[in-house]
DNA sequence: ATGAAAGCGCTAACAA
DNA sequence: TTGTTAGCGCTTTCAT
């Protein structure tokens, strides 16, 4: 077995308690002491028993995270974040991946609302009820997702739209379509208002590649001069698509994205796209969470996004 | 507090060790107590406190794994693979991201060892020394790497070098480069090895999109008609490299990847690479992870790779 | 400032 | 087949 907090006390010939309060508590014991203490647990290599000591305090020391889909690298990006605030508090991450399966999701939830001191839930499917069920299961910070009486930290999505829309009109685009991501997609339906009633609506597409293929297809029958993809994956799909029908971007399409994930530079035409903060809004909702555990109230955070125009936006052919 | 052991106990009128029993050796109770049990725990809502559990069988019910770069699509491929065989195994996946860094790695699976059963290393950059007293620590499975002793998953580059070889003979090319990835890793040593000395190396660069634009800038000094890149990240970086200098590819340069990530067939043009079946390999260190916890030895498994030729190659320019 | 002792929720001998 | 009991390693009163 490993070294255990008695076998420190022995060597450093005091109690248990002692090498306890010099490892938590450090106002509690003589200075010289826990120096001594210090120097037994190093030279012993001693690592505190994690499950002996979340039997007590209730608190595991970790954290849960759960992302619709892995493979968008947008949430990777937000895993980052989350990784680097929680292991600045000494706090292991929990990661699951839902496969944009709302049923799936909440199931994760809850396996790891049993063993972690809160969760994370990006980009979610579920309804608020659920949410809000699950909120009072363990602590919970949505990640662009807003339900009332629940943290949450929004990239903001809808003057994401705007600036797009306003680049588009600027450019002279008067009819444009936007190819829409999952139905239960709550940035979704955000990005949708902030389009009102200006644009062709089509959905709902899954928000990968492979949507954003078969929207392009779609979009293609309306007539409009530019495609606004709910995100950047799907963008890329909507690219390959009007690509494989030699439909030229920009000159005759314009199409763009959101996320500004790192492929939307590396495309041909670079991508107009929204930028996010990504890995910010992953450290925030740690933030978030740890207020949360502190017994604060639930909170909510709005970051800016920006627009990043590239190449895969001009103005539309003269007609 | 939660609903503990003893109040189903009480609720089913038997001892806590029944509905222990009940729960995690169903074969030891009898039928008719342990449906009464289960019921109970289904009616309470009852789930084992897992500190508990694992302070009495020494078991955590967690797995670590730790990646080198989560932004690269690689690696959230095989994370993918690892949650899903460890779900249905009941396990949890704790992940980290080294962000390339050596020590950072080993810092890592160190801190991991103290609260899993055992952890998955993906494309590891320490030396053999470290990750044997690693393995020493925990229960460890490689991920494209080989250490002797210890469990390892390879997909096999050093093939998929050859292949990729003679793909471009075939085409005609005899003057290629190497794009190399981080000197420390073992896959850029095996496919330089696959390379033997037929080709001009180039390295070390960063195995991501600005090494590959660094590298390529390298490259094209040499004169070479092929670059081969350490892993299409990299091809992706070298491509942006060769649009910009306006070289066309391939009808100028070949240019080539491994790894086959989304995005190698949405750039343009798509990339000639070699697939690596990421999701396999995460599922199968996991097994392996497994039988090494069973009390099983250390065991090697390698999983082939395929070229798939796409667009970026092509026979080299006439003399 | 330190020690003794209780007990967190559970599993695993050992008894019955 | 079931119950009793002794801890797992730690934190935390309560004494001293």
């Amino acid at each position: 077995m490993a070294v255990t907090i008695r076998d420190v006390a022995r060597q450093a010939q005091v109690s248990v308690s002692t090498v306890s309060r010099a490892l938590s508590a450090p106002g509690l014991v003589k200075e010289t002491t826990r120096q001594r203490v210090l120097e037994i647990v190093a030279r012993l290599g001693y690592q505190p028993n994690r499950a002996a000591r979340s039997l007590i305090t209730g608190r595991t020391g970790n954290l849960g995270i759960v992302v619709p889909d892995l493979l968008n690298p947008f949430f990777p990006s937000v895993l980052r974040g989350v990784q680097t605030r929680a292991g600045e508090a000494g706090t292991s991450v929990f990661f699951c991946d839902s496969r944009e399966d709302a049923d799936t999701e909440a199931e994760l939830v809850r396996t790891m609302a049993a063993q972690v001191d809160g969760v994370v839930l990006c980009a979610s499917l579920l309804s608020d009820e659920t949410i809000v069920d699950l909120a009072a299961l363990t602590p919970l910070v949505l990640i662009n997702r807003i339900v009332p009486g629940v943290s949450s930290v929004l990239m903001d999505s809808a003057n994401g739209m705007d600036q797009m829309v306003t680049h588009l009109e600027s450019l002279g685009h008067k009819n444009y379509v936007y190819l829409g991501g999952p139905a239960a997609a709550w940035s979704n339906n955000r990005r949708m208002q902030g389009l009102a009633d200006r644009a062709h609506l089509l959905g709902s597409f899954d928000p990968n590649f492979n949507g954003g293929y078969k929207a392009a297809e779609q979009a293609l029958k309306t007539g409009a001069t530019a495609f606004i993809a709910y995100n950047d994956l799907m963008a890329l799909g909507a690219l390959a698509h009007l690509a494989a029908n030699n439909v030229k971007v920009p000159d005759e399409i314009s199409v763009t994205g959101f996320d500004d994930i790192l492929y939307a530079t590396m495309c041909s035409p670079a991508l107009t796209t929204v930028h996010m903060p990504t890995e910010t809004a992953g450290e925030a909702a740690v933030d978030l969470l740890a207020t949360l555990l502190d017994g604060g109230p639930a909170e909510h955070r709005e970051l800016p996004t920006t627009l990043v125009p590239r190449s895969s936006t001009a103005p539309p052919p003269q007609a």
